[in-house]
DNA sequence: AATGAATGAGCGTTCATTCAT
DNA sequence: GATGAATGAACGCTCATTCAT
């Protein structure tokens, strides 16, 4: 696909030393794109090596001269899904002059990623209670990234003024990822019918307005 | 697709019919309460039934009395507690008398509850994406439970009037929900040591009055 | 006759010595009912002690007051069967005057026995290569029960001069056994459709005939 | 009904297609060879998967690399075996230049082949009513094989002149097949202490001329 | 006597991983 | 590097048998 915007800085986990210069193997990538596929199809779990090989075309124990075992194809997968993403995510996000519209193409951007990469968006889901440590590890460091972006956005639009300052920042940034995240898996659930990238615009709504009417004085009970 | 309802009032798949006070024998709730324990500590995968009967102190053979296979277990589990959940999730919503009370009820009650059985939060999670179909359905069928209470609320408070009435409806009760779920989530996976039950407040408040600086709307309606 | 040797007027195995006086409890004959019944449908081994005390409307503990253990069933049942049949044949081969309507009453009322009780026809079938030592030498010791049977009929037809005098013996009563149960074996795989009993005269032909054409000069090549 | 014909070529099931040139692996004949012993001595269901194994000196796991089950075994011998011994019948049938000399040749193979290989002898009869409905299935078609040919023999004869033209087939096919089985039966029972293969002569003549004495009717015609 | 809940040894099968070629 | 046959630990599940009531 587009393997050459990818640049893997090291991939050392345990893999033969022969791929030295930086050069991803084309076979490395091929199981990666086939491990993926088969996760999404029957979930980790239920996905065998050999399923993958298959689908990879390569025999099983090729596997093992680039994974340390089934548990890091997951680990590496995201390692390199992880840095496309976030660069195009930052990409967007820095093209935008005020934190609304960085939002905004932050949502925006993260339905886009996650609708052409329908694989990659079901192995991510697969990924919320992970069993491996390791992986539960790097799921982790993946949300703090988004988090840190989003993060970022809201206190500059609190400088801007364009954000309430009142706000629990380390409340609101889940917030939204778990809104975003919500989204994506009713999505997903559905069988990915429908355009998802659509709903960034009323979501970045609520967001912003929240559900409560402004025009009328409110009621706010406490109960 | 309620058929299944977690909301079963009789267990009977296998068992033999001496609970006919209505009284689930303790062996019964022993396993389902070891079960949860074990599923959250390693996962539902990384648990086996051998770990599971000796957490709840008996043999093997015995798990196989009261359920008809592994997957049953969690699908038990959630059928009796989604019950009580719920029940009480319905209560506290129809004790406040107006919507955003009830809003807040809700998730109150929710981080309550999932604060108070840890276990049972855990497992909840690694349920998002089960391998077993009924496991999967059971999932559905409270997420719709919850959405369903969620657009209850929300279309009262429309007619009060205290709430937008240009919402859409579907978004915003998985926005809420998933936002919920992200709070319970990072609780979890910081190993629960603070209190969840604090967060109810601001997150509502987050829903109601969203991000966006209103003041400066009504003061200067800049931008 | 013999059929003291494995027709044990007094089953003692283990059971509890209530029934002493030899009246056999009416839920002795009960579980032997119903264990046939199972075995006859699904087969010794895939029919569970558990199946059978339900058939047989009793606790599956009940069934070890009677029975040592399963293989146990099955030889108290051949036990308690083969006597009532084995004085059938008795009355039926002393009824007749020569030796080959002797015969042709055993075989006549071998089939109808075991088209009478389908049940224990299909039972008796299973026991062919039975993994039960015990169950091995029963099923030995009613093969030799109907052998000397055959045997006695046809030394007396010898003595009559109505059967060839140079016959041997150990040969001919199994091939006349062979014959008789393949003709059962192919009704009980046929599903039993048709009737078994009118196949008797012609076997009796066979046997008393042969297939070769007598009235022409036979051309006997050795080969 | 012949499409699982245990005549089976190339036994594909789900082995690698390494055996291209038509060279069945060591390994498979090995393991088959193992089962049988164990099949033969244990019986079918007292057999573990194990005992196989370790009797064929691989892991347990190897034999899932040639055979898809533990019942896939013993269709698979019977594959192998039957394909090997119906040729030779066939071989010593079609040397025989008349009908008689032909059920002779068969008969005498039948017994030679099962007194050659003891322990498919044994296996062969673990068959006679099998759980397995692929098993029953083979064994159907088995013996439908060797009926078959009986047939063939017999409307032979009945041309030649050498058979009752007045005969049953279906039911002389089973005659002879069954005195057959029956006579190897009680070899195997006795523990295969004697020779089976002089039997064969006997038996043809009782087949051929029956047991009634015609040179009574002959000589007096009495009764 | 009768019950049936409880037991736990035992089995078939899977599959991640290894290693000789 | 690449292969894929071989491995064997591990697991879910069954069911004959026991025994407290």
């Amino acid at each position: 696909m587009n393997e050459h915007s990818f640049i893997r800085t090291k991939q050392v986990s345990r893999r033969s030393l022969i791929e030295t210069k930086g050069k991803t193997p084309e076979k490395y990538l091929r199981i990666l794109e086939a491990a993926v596929k088969v996760f999404a199809k029957q979930g980790f779990h239920q996905s065998t090596v050999s399923q993958i090989a298959k689908e990879a075309g390569v025999a099983d124990g090729t596997i093992y001269l680039y994974f340390k075992n089934k548990d890091d194809i997951l680990v590496q997968f995201f390692s390199y899904k992880a840095k496309q993403v976030f660069t195009r995510f930052r990409e967007d996000v820095d093209k935008a002059d005020n934190s609304i519209s960085k939002l905004r193409n932050l949502v925006r951007r993260h339905l886009e990623e996650f609708q052409r990469d329908k694989d990659m968006a079901a192995v991510y889901q697969t990924m919320v209670y992970p069993d491996c440590p390791l992986v539960k590890e790097q799921r982790k460091a993946m949300s703090k990234m988004y988090l840190d972006i989003i993060s970022e956005i809201i206190e500059k639009g609190q400088e801007e003024g364009t954000l309430r300052k009142d706000l629990y920042l380390g409340l609101v940034k889940r917030f939204i990822l778990g809104a975003v995240d919500s989204v994506i898996n009713t999505w997903l659930n559905s069988g990915r019918k429908y355009d998802l990238v659509p709903m960034a615009d009323p979501l970045i709504d609520l967001f912003i307005r929240g559900i409560g009417n402004t025009e009328e004085k409110q009621v706010a009970g406490s109960r």
